[in-house]
DNA sequence: CGCGCAATCTGGTCTAACCAGATTGGCCAA
DNA sequence: TTGGCCAATCTGGTTAGACCAGATTGCGCG
């Protein structure tokens, strides 16, 4: 998914979407898509076992291609973490969710378990950060460093990986919400903040900072969502 | 990964990764691994696909496949979720502390948005699950269910489909839990409880129980970690 | 001993086949 | 007209062979 050619599994996701729309849906062929998209079939058949892997498609053998039947409504993850697919104000929601779910709970447990190197690349980042801020730059990747360098320092590989993911989903949006100044200030001054908690080992601290920070992008979010439209 | 010949990918990966930790990272080359494994290479291209999009490896042009560098140790989240891989204690303990993370937030929330639809469900599966207790069997899958409408009562698709994943990944281990008898007596009685703290909208109590429910499962592991071979 | 060029290796991509089961459409018989 | 059966067609699965261009390596020359 962080390919250079992602890029063509996206198209390829798209295309196949479009022309199947409901799941159980039967996809173009193999050959069908290799004409159109103007490549080998082997090409396509590399992308469709990503698809598959993702769950996204069911390969049938000297059948089809069908949209994998969906237990759980009609959005499936793997459109969800594409970027340019158009977000509804319930994905927003409920990624932001998510991330309370995960990182408040990561900042309560990185207070208490964070280790020399990870205060050191917190250190880092806030550096880099405050660069970047100086120069009137947004924070953009900056800000997804940071918060997932805590999930680390829960010393929780697989919480941190779960994490990973979903912020490589979301990284799309980004830059949205650091377009503005004067957000990419406050959000640098709230992390300053609860790098302090954390240095300090303040568990509940930690929490609560963590939990104000993620209620300013929910904000921000709801507002930008009752606005105009959804990005 | 659930494919019919998802062992495919195991095994390739399991050569993968032992001729790479060897070679200083670098994985044999695609027409190695055709020979090794008698496929063609447009078969082993396929299977790089989706270990490249699964992060497990890098696949670098006309230079060679490396291990993904990995940020936290050794053992990807990958080889964590294949079947038959040996996990190590600190694996198990990870993992039972994701588990929780996730699930004692989504008992909170699931008592205050269950609706009628998730109870009837739960409902369900707590029925087929006193049936297999009376007939001497082990709850197995039953349990995943439980506990993943519990997260999908929370109405948080998000959240559904990466404790979904999740799950999927660890589904393996699940028969060796359920293989004592009053450990499926335990956790049904368990259920029960917890059925009952969801339904009566007790977020504070369905939390306490959720919480010592994966207590229980988490002394298990460290128990049996403790004893002999890890499963 | 060190530098540079050439042979070699590697992933990336494409074409052209063959296989065997799934699917379908048309033809024939009732 | 209708029902059923068989053959042509389509599909994914898999393989072989070839070409490209950059990365890598190693040999030989200075």
């Amino acid at each position: 998914m962080t390919n250079p050619d992602s890029t063509f599994l996206q198209t390829l996701v798209a295309h196949i979407v479009t022309v199947a729309r409901a799941h159980g849906d039967k996809a173009p062929s193999e050959r069908e898509l290799a004409e159109h998209f103007n490549v080998s079939r082997g090409q396509v058949r590399e992308s469709l076992a990503i698809l598959e892997a993702m769950k996204v498609i069911e390969r049938r053998a000297k059948s089809g291609i069908y949209l994998t039947p969906d237990v759980a409504g009609p959005e499936s993850m793997a459109l969800f973490a594409q970027a340019g697919v158009p977000l509804n104000p319930r994905h927003i929601f409920e990624a932001v969710e998510l991330r309370k779910i995960h990182e408040i709970k990561a900042a309560e447990l990185a207070a208490q378990r964070a280790l020399p190197e990870n205060f050191d690349r917190l250190r880092d980042i806030l550096a880099r950060s405050d660069a970047q801020i100086a120069a009137g730059q947004g924070l953009y990747g900056l800000d997804m460093e940071f918060h997932l360098e805590i999930v680390r320092a829960t010393q929780n590989d697989l919480f941190y990986r779960t994490c990973a993911n979903f912020y490589e989903a979301s990284k799309h949006r980004l830059p949205l919400y650091f377009a503005k100044p004067e957000r990419n200030v406050k959000s640098h001054a709230e992390h300053l903040q609860i790098f302090d908690a954390l240095f300090r080992r303040d568990s509940i601290l930690s929490q609560a900072l963590m939990n104000a920070h993620l209620g300013g992008v929910q904000s921000y979010w709801t507002e930008i969502l009752d606005g105009d439209s959804p990005a």
